[in-house]
DNA sequence: AAGGCAAATGTTTTT
DNA sequence: CATTTGCCTT
């Protein structure tokens, strides 16, 4: 067997990590250090060099993509398929279980995934029929303390109450929710956990079945694991398998969303006989960077510890620039994207990264001001789209008419004259004879129990179905879309829609088209159109299709997470935007928002810029924020502050309906004068607002940055 | 039942 | 500021 190619390149701590024969391994792999290829030639070196059949690997990722990818760099390496290795999410995983042991996991055979979106649907609905007030139970929170729990591995029976008034409403919420679900035969995303679990506990011979077969088990991104996944995976381990978990205490960022740092520490206790393996070496940035990461990092209390070190050298400073306002801080990133680009580099190559998507707006602006093209991650994915969601619905009641979820999303979608009231009745008659509202509506045409305006419009809705399903069922599954999103009006009420967006909404329904143009089946013995949108509400796939264009990305830094670039622009590293007025007063909140600055750091390359303004206007109103303690972190010799030069005069906005007044004709002043004060001392004119008595100025200071000053009064000397 | 206007309401996100 | 929700009218 040839080793060397699997061994090629890698340093000792991740050739250790590879070859190792412990029955565990835990790897503790810092930000850059080749963790994911760790992973991979660590696969690749079983399969190998151990000789173990890929049948027998189970591998854990985080999303679909990191799972893609995995599969394919091992191929590569070891030129041979590997039909047979488990790759996948949690949730991926555990909808393949339940598919297969659906009547084990006492589920429907075809039952359907929620998304966040059908299930706060749903527990509004249960909020109204428990007469409930949502104003003051408000259904995001239900759905948040709900999925809060599931991730806990908690049913509403294990709940204690203890009298506590708000927790026994919530668990009233959470049981009634429970019962609709198991009705309506569809599970949400963290259902699909639980119930895999529930699955292995309950039934001891499929369990046996999978310890059997998977003895060999990789989880990446293991900081990121909740109780449920954790338990998951001690279940499936037995006495006679490996585990192999890699992760990162430090770029532990969704505590918010029930991960559990504290599963690496459990990882020892639990899996005996564990070695621990540290990935210490950066491959990624130079030393100005990776200092500076690691400074912001020193201040958390709760870490392993770890000391990440390069050798690719000092490199540049880390620019850190004050803008005036967030309009001044969008022209000075394009501006400085503008001359990336123009000094030949790839827009793809520079990122900008903030805290919430809310900022991306003004530097949307600016870039499309200054002709950048760019790509905008995250945000509402593909088919999470409204209109989208109204086709897929559209398909699955071709596919099976008894869905309700399908059903109550369009019966009115384009408007046919079937109203809440009609709704109601429809719903209320399938409770109480426990049938479909498919079957209710039926029914109810025939008894006509229904005004003749209704029962004609659910008739006329009915019959629309029906040939749907007759016409369409045996088409090629583009066909099928096309011609659903046709027939069923879709595309025609969104054409009507006046506007950029109904415009837009109809590029998206041809685009799901397109989608099912691409698409490939996995099995032959389910109908394509079952597989299409099962995958479908897995993964909600990305924002846009035109993956190829060079643009400049702009994304969270929490979707950040796992990429690199080698220009990184992280805006807004203000006080209460980064870390988040929410997060300000809980120290385990700020701890991870700690985190989320080490990760954004962390991703740049070569080249590394802190963005803030002083005055940010934010939901209609001025915000005077600090500069982030996270920029305050990194010691003055990593990093160079760039002050506006008092020769240029900076326009304060790039909009072409800038509010630059002509006041400095009346009051002597004028744009990038240079003047003095008797308290800040001396500066530079960037702007003047308003006329008269209220005019005010925009002054930037040397010695304590941007301050607005009543004209009237500031008393400034020109210099 | 549907369309229009005022009021409310704004972290982070994958599955 | 911008978008979504809810109430009100036709």
């Amino acid at each position: 067997m040839d080793v060397t190619e699997i061994l090629k390149n890698l340093n000792e701590s991740q050739e250790q990590a590879v070859t190792s024969d412990n029955q565990h391994l835990l790897v503790l792999a810092g930000a850059g250090s080749g963790k994911t290829r760790v992973l991979v030639h660590r696969i690749a070196w079983k399969v190998q060099v151990e000789n173990i059949s890929p049948f027998g690997i189970l591998a854990v990722t985080f999303t679909n993509k990191a799972a893609g990818e995995m599969r394919d760099r091992i191929e590569t390496l070891l030129a041979q398929s590997l039909r047979g290795m488990w790759v996948g999410t949690f949730h991926g995983l555990a909808h393949r279980l339940l598919k297969m042991h659906w009547n084990d996991a006492k589920l429907p055979e075809n039952f359907q995934i929620l998304d966040s979106d059908d299930q706060l649907r749903l527990i509004k609905r249960v909020t109204k029929s428990l007469d409930l007030d949502d104003q003051k139970w408000p259904p995001r929170q239900s759905q948040w303390w709900i999925n809060s729990q599931k991730d806990e591995g908690l049913r509403p029976d294990n709940i204690r109450e203890d009298k506590d008034p708000y927790l026994s409403v919530m668990v009233k919420i959470y049981r009634s929710y429970e019962e609709l679900c198991n009705r309506l035969g569809v599970i949400d995303f963290a259902e699909l956990l639980l119930r895999a679990l529930e699955l292995w506990k309950n039934c001891p011979s499929v369990l046996a079945h999978y310890q059997n077969r998977f003895k060999h088990i990789l989880i990446d991104e293991f900081q990121d694991t909740n109780s449920v996944q954790y338990q998951w995976l001690k279940t499936l381990s037995s006495s006679f398998s490996d585990v192999t978990a890699v992760g990162d205490d430090d770029q532990s960022i969704y505590g918010w969303r029930g991960a559990k740092v504290e599963n690496i520490l459990s990882f020892e206790r639990d899996f005996k006989e564990t070695k621990v393996v540290k990935l210490e070496q950066n491959y990624r940035s130079t030393s100005n960077i990776l200092n500076a990461a690691n400074a912001v990092i020193k201040r958390n209390a709760d870490r392993l510890g770890k000391n990440l070190w390069t050798d690719l050298g000092e490199g540049e400073p880390i620019f850190l620039y004050s803008a005036f306002n967030e309009n001044d801080e969008a022209r000075y990133i394009v501006e400085n994207l503008k001359s990336w680009i123009d000094q030949g580099n790839n827009r793809q190559d520079a990122a900008v990264l903030y805290r919430s998507n809310a900022q991306s707006r003004v530097i949307e602006s600016a870039l499309l001001q200054f002709d950048i093209p760019y790509r905008v991650y995250g945000g509402q994915r593909f088919f999470e789209r409204l209109e989208i969601k109204n086709a897929l619905a559209y398909m699955r009641l071709i596919l099976n008419c008894h869905d309700d979820v399908a059903f109550e999303r369009v019966v009115n979608i384009p408007p046919r004259g079937i109203g809440e009231r009609t709704v109601d009745a429809v719903r209320e008659h399938a409770r109480n004879i426990s049938i479909s509202m498919w079957s209710a509506a039926k029914a109810m045409i025939v008894d006509k129990n229904l005004n003749t305006r209704s029962a004609n419009a659910l008739a006329a809705f009915l019959n629309l179905i029906n040939e749907m399903s007759n016409t369409l069922e045996a088409l090629p599954l583009s066909e099928l879309a096309e011609n659903s999103i046709e027939m069923s009006g879709l595309i025609e009420m969104h054409r009507r829609e006046k506007g950029e967006r109904g415009q837009s909404r109809v590029e998206n329904l041809e685009e799901l088209v397109g989608a099912c143009k691409n698409f490939t089946p996995e099995s032959i013995d389910t109908p394509v159109l079952a597989q299409f949108l099962d995958q479908v509400s897995l993964e909600a796939g990305e924002r846009q299709a035109n993956e190829d264009q060079d643009a400049v990305q702009l994304m969270t830094l929490h979707s950040a997470k796992g990429l690199e670039f080698p220009l990184v622009i992280m805006a807004g590293m203000e006080e209460n935007l980064f870390p988040h007025k929410m997060s300000q007063n809980e120290p385990g909140r700020l701890e991870e928002e700690r985190r989320l600055a080490y990760v954004g750091i962390t991703r740049a390359m070569q080249k590394l810029y802190f963005t803030c303004a002083e005055t940010r206007n934010l939901y209609g109103t001025d915000h005077f924020n600090p500069v982030s303690r996270f920029v305050r972190d990194v010691p003055k010799e990593f990093m160079k502050e760039v002050r506006l030069k008092n020769t240029v005069i900076r326009p304060t906005s790039f909009s072409t309906n800038s509010r630059i007044s002509d006041s400095g004709d009346l009051t002597g002043f004028e744009l990038g004068q240079r003047v003095g004060h008797h308290v800040y001392g001396e500066g530079v004119i960037l702007n003047f607002e308003g006329n008269g008595p209220r005019a005010r100025v925009h002054v930037s200071f040397e010695q304590v940055g941007t301050k607005i000053l009543i004209l009237a009064s500031a008393n400034l000397q020109s210099l």
